[in-house]
RNA sequence: CGCGGGGUAGAGCAGUUGGUAGCUCGUCGGGCUCAUAACCCGGAGGUCGCAGGUUCAAGUCCUGUCCCCGCAACCA
């Protein structure tokens, strides 16, 4: 029986799309399902969705639906986080989500269970209700210290609440952070002591009253379970834990891995381990808490309005290459700034040039002086040969090692100076002079060449668990069987048979024009921005109430246009010459020049206000104000003139 | 305020246990022609933020200081 391993991606908020930095963190964690199952390990690999708490309640009922029809449409809907792990060929091999009944359902048990161990109890939580609004606010929430939605003023309340003796276990949580490597990078454990352990672990609080979106507290109506217990134990309810849906949890699938990112490492590092001390069940074997993409050095954000659009990326450049430049790019530890540039000069430099290059012109050259079959009677030469089969035969031993470490960064550097090394090679023994004498040399050549795909293939083996399709097709061209597709062979050199046949094919990684791909691009984000933003928008009303004697001093005047121009070295002025029925002509100037010509409204029958103070504009003097309906459509400003029938006759006073 | 991370060639980054400063792009020059105008070789370019200290020896350890980024209950 095979090794069991469980390697598990966060599960993601589906408040809004998912975003490159998701991508990141699921592709990684994919990577090291594969590199396991790639060793031969019985791999489960778990993803899936927090879907409860406040803010999705509140997403759905800004967006008129239900929160269960809300996450669905984020979940399972087009485009959506499903469709999107689907996209990048992740290999998950369970989805969670925290609203299935499976789950629901093992968290009252959960809850009860440590309700009854005496590790949850009723107390009180103290924060600020704003009368008004019926709301409960922690101190943090509020704007000011006024209330976030009214703004007006919060006064001290008591909630009731159920809370986690959390501190009871801060000794414990103490010990497996500092003396044991539970938590990686290490300097994540500094941050963790300093900041949380050392001021004191306090309770905390497991349940909500204020909100109704979450799994029941079935013995307290009222009570609903807050994220930590919910979101927290989807590691061990998704293997059967407290369920009767899946069967694996006492089978040797946990303790597992659990990969996070850097900002939820808190959760995984204090809060779950003591979650399942309570529980008396295994702590997990680590928790990894790789660093964030930045965008410019900052925090990408919905806000800045500059996430990244991980299907529009994949779309044009490829999964496989998407995938590649995400963990070989940055180190997993750590930020990393994320540039379209960088992406391009990636792929172009490691991909195109290097592994893509080397792969065709080995190919072709093994087409075009062997008829695609190597001979089997090859002559090697130490000294020449040397160099490169033992770089490449040392190969999987240092890849392991870097793979261990949870440092794919460093596992791919190593793959690609290997590749480097036989771009190299090919230059030393320049096979396109040894086949100019086929009887002297052919059996040199067919050697060099067979030392080519040799390492073409340890290569592509390693390569794999990061672009697997891509890999699939390298191995087709080089003509790799089955078995010298696998770990094992990995690792020793001369697993490709002499006679190999290769067939060249397509190109892999084609090299991408940079300029034109950038300007591409930023046309794509702009779009995509535009999309982003409401499709119509109007103004919102006044609040304040006008009286009616006001509004009648002002005075409105059915006009006609009699003339209308541009006015010179001005962008938007239009001067309208118009009838306004006294017999005196009317001059007025208004800036609408953006949205129509001056010869399209001559004849037109307008609405002004007549008795505004005349008012100078480039020179001319204006004499009232056209009225124009506004609205945005797409973040843009649209404009509209009133024009009315033009049976009405001009000086006709509107009221 | 506090905590964490970072400041290394024109740009972007690597640099576990202290011992000749590397990589990619760009740039200059050369080679090759099998290949996706790709590949190979060589050059120029850095007082490793600043100031002290420990040491035979520090980008790497210690102290101080300046600048940048992130974090204050859940955005990977």
């Amino acid at each position: 029986m095979a090794e069991k391993y469980y390697i598990t991606t966060p599960i993601y908020y589906p408040s809004d799309k998912l975003h490159i930095g998701h991508t990141y963190c699921t592709v990684a964690t994919d990577t090291l399902a594969r590199y396991k199952r790639l060793q031969g390990y019985d791999v489960m690999f778990l993803t899936g969705t927090d879907e409860h708490g406040q803010k999705i309640e509140d997403k759905a009922k800004e967006a008129g639906v239900t929160p269960q029809q809300f996450v669905d449409n984020i979940v399972e809907g087009p485009g959506g986080v499903k469709d999107l792990w689907k996209l990048m060929n992740i290999s998950n091999d369970r989805f969670i989500r925290t609203t299935d009944d499976y789950h629901v359902s093992a968290i009252q048990k959960i809850f009860k269970k440590m309700y009854d161990n005496g590790d949850i109890y009723k107390g009180k939580y103290v924060g600020k209700y704003c009368k008004p609004c019926e709301c409960f606010w922690t101190e943090s929430q509020l704007v000011d210290g006024k209330c976030p939605d009214c703004g007006r003023e919060v006064q001290d309340a008591e909630e009731e609440a159920y809370f986690f003796r959390l501190s009871k276990y801060a000794d414990r949580i103490l010990d497996l952070l500092e003396n044991t490597d539970f938590l990686e990078p290490r300097s994540r454990v500094n941050e963790m002591v300093n900041n949380f352990i050392k001021p004191g672990l306090e309770d905390l609080c497991v349940s909500r009253t204020s909100f109704t979106w979450g799994v029941p507290v079935d013995f307290d109506p009222g009570h609903v379970v807050y994220v930590w217990v919910d979101a927290l134990t989807n590691y061990i309810t998704a293997l059967g834990y407290q369920n009767d849906k899946y069967q694996d949890y006492d089978k040797g699938w946990w303790p597992g891995v659990n990969i996070v990112g850097k900002e939820i490492v808190r959760f995984h590092s204090i809060i779950w381990p003591a979650i399942l001390m309570s529980l008396g069940e295994p702590l997990p074997k680590k928790c990894f808490g790789h660093g964030w993409l930045l965008l410019d050095g900052g925090k990408m954000s919905k806000s800045k309005g500059n996430v990244v659009d991980p299907y529009l990326l994949a779309e044009r450049f490829g999964v496989d290459a998407l995938r590649f430049f995400l963990m070989r790019t940055f180190p997993f530890g750590s930020d990393g700034n994320f540039s379209n540039e960088l992406l391009i000069q990636t792929i172009n430099v490691d991909l195109a040039n290097d592994l893509g290059n080397l792969v065709s012109r080995t190919t072709a050259m093994a087409e075009k002086y062997f008829g695609g079959t190597l001979p089997a009677g090859q002559r090697a030469d130490e000294a020449l040969d040397a160099p490169l089969v033992e770089l490449a035969s040392g190969l999987r031993d240092r890849y392991e090692d870097a793979m261990e470490h949870y440092a794919p960064h460093k596992a791919l550097e190593e793959v690609f100076q290997v590749i480097a090394r036989a771009n190299k090679y090919i230059d030393e023994n320049a096979p396109w002079a040894l086949a100019k004498d086929m009887e002297q040399n052919g059996a040199r050549l067919a050697r060099v060449l067979y030392n080519l795909l040799e390492t073409v293939r340890l290569c592509t083996v390693l390569l794999t668990p990061f672009m697997p399709d891509s890999c699939g097709k390298i191995f087709d061209q080089i003509g790799a069987c089955e078995g010298c597709r696998t770990w094992d062979s990995a690792g020793k050199w001369g697993s490709l048979k002499a006679e190999a046949t290769v067939r060249k094919g397509e190109n892999l990684f084609p090299r991408i024009d940079m300029d034109k791909e950038l300007a591409e691009l930023e046309k794509a984000a702009e779009e995509a921005k535009k999309a982003a933003l409401p499709a119509l928008e109007i103004e919102p009303f006044a609040q304040e109430n006008v009286d009616f004697d006001t509004f009648c001093k002002s005075d409105f005047r059915a006009v006609k246009v009699k003339a209308c121009e541009a006015v010179k070295k001005s962008e938007k002025l239009l001067r309208f010459t118009l009838d306004d029925g006294t017999g005196t002509d009317r001059q007025i100037l208004s800036g609408i020049h953006k949205f129509y010509e001056p010869e399209e409204l001559v004849g037109k029958t307008l609405v002004a206000i007549v008795n505004l103070p005349p008012r100078k504009m480039m020179g001319l003097e204006s004499c009232g104000m056209l009225l124009s309906a506004v609205h945005n459509e797409k973040g843009e400003e649209k404009l509209n003139l009133i024009m009315v029938s033009d049976a009405i006759p001009a000086g006709a006073k509107l009221c």
